[in-house]
DNA sequence: AATGGCCCCAACCGCCGTTTC
DNA sequence: AGAAACGGCGGTTGGGGCCAT
């Protein structure tokens, strides 16, 4: 990226076209080459931002909202596991972020002091130093929810890894327009969240639309005709300008 | 109603490990 | 093998909103 570049590139809050333009690409694109995806997408934006945006806010797999009790124990406990592995500790509570945990953390935790609020609730029972009820839960509820959350983590990582995986190993027989649908693990809710998974269908939708249109207006090729039914194939193998197509998603 | 202080959180920064060429 | 690009991570910052005065 030179110099010019670098000059125009925007910073500060994103606009809400900006996420809908991101959404689009990375559901094209994937979650990677960040820098390229956010070149080709005419996003004035760096691949780091993009990738940041995506992670911690538009990824239809995050859970919005406040942080439950359980995921507040689980935080509590990971800490003084971990220390500050906030991706780490990320990783065991499915749908939120590095960046969420560690401001969650600071906002609530930090200032206060680590322990000050464990143990401070009216609930909370110790015995001697142990606590053994924390919030209304008993010890053994409390195990047993991380347990629970824990499995869902694992569960949750291993079915998308298995879709990523399945599509990668597809990817020359594609049939679905290479939208992988992120809202069957459920954790889509906010109208925002419907908004973009409402995206992800346009786009699926527009693919369709396009490779029929593409299918039908180039019948009397035969290998065109095999190209274009693999959507992947349609988007990328053409050597048409992809700024200029980037600049159709755009409008 | 004005304002100052505080809180929250999205976004940025810089470093470092990994991957790609 | 080495350099460049990329991606991930933890720390920090800045702005908007809320609340007390």
């Amino acid at each position: 990226m030179d110099c010019k570049e670098e000059e125009t590139l925007r910073r500060g809050p994103w606009l809400e076209e900006e996420d809908e333009r991101l959404v689009k690409f990375v559901n094209l694109l994937g979650e990677r080459r960040w820098d390229s995806l956010a070149r080709v997408s005419g996003l004035k934006r760096s691949g780091k931002s993009c990738r940041l945006r995506w992670m911690n806010y538009l990824n239809p797999n995050l859970k919005h909202g406040p942080i439950s009790q359980e995921e507040e124990m689980i935080i509590l406990e990971l800490h003084a596991l971990w220390g500050n592995k906030w991706s780490k500790i990320a990783r065991r509570l499915p749908g939120r972020t590095d960046n969420e945990i560690k401001n969650y953390w600071r906002t609530n935790f930090r200032k206060k002091g680590e322990a000050h609020n464990y143990g401070k609730h009216k609930n909370d029972v110790f015995d001697g130093d142990k606590i053994i009820g924390w919030r209304g839960n008993t010890g053994e509820e409390v195990l047993r929810k991380y347990k629970e959350t824990e499995t869902t983590s694992k569960t949750q990582e291993h079915d998308f890894d298995e879709i990523v995986n399945k599509r990668s190993m597809e990817s020359d027989k594609e049939t679905n327009g290479g939208i992988c649908e992120r809202e069957s693990f459920g954790v889509m809710n906010s109208p925002y969240e419907n908004r973009i998974s409402d995206w992800i269908s346009e786009i699926s939708t527009d693919q369709s639309e396009a490779n029929h249109f593409e299918a039908s207006s180039s019948c009397n090729n035969e290998n065109n005709n095999k190209n274009n039914l693999n959507i992947g194939s349609w988007w990328f193998q053409e050597t048409r300008d992809f700024e200029e197509f980037s600049c159709s998603l755009w409008s």
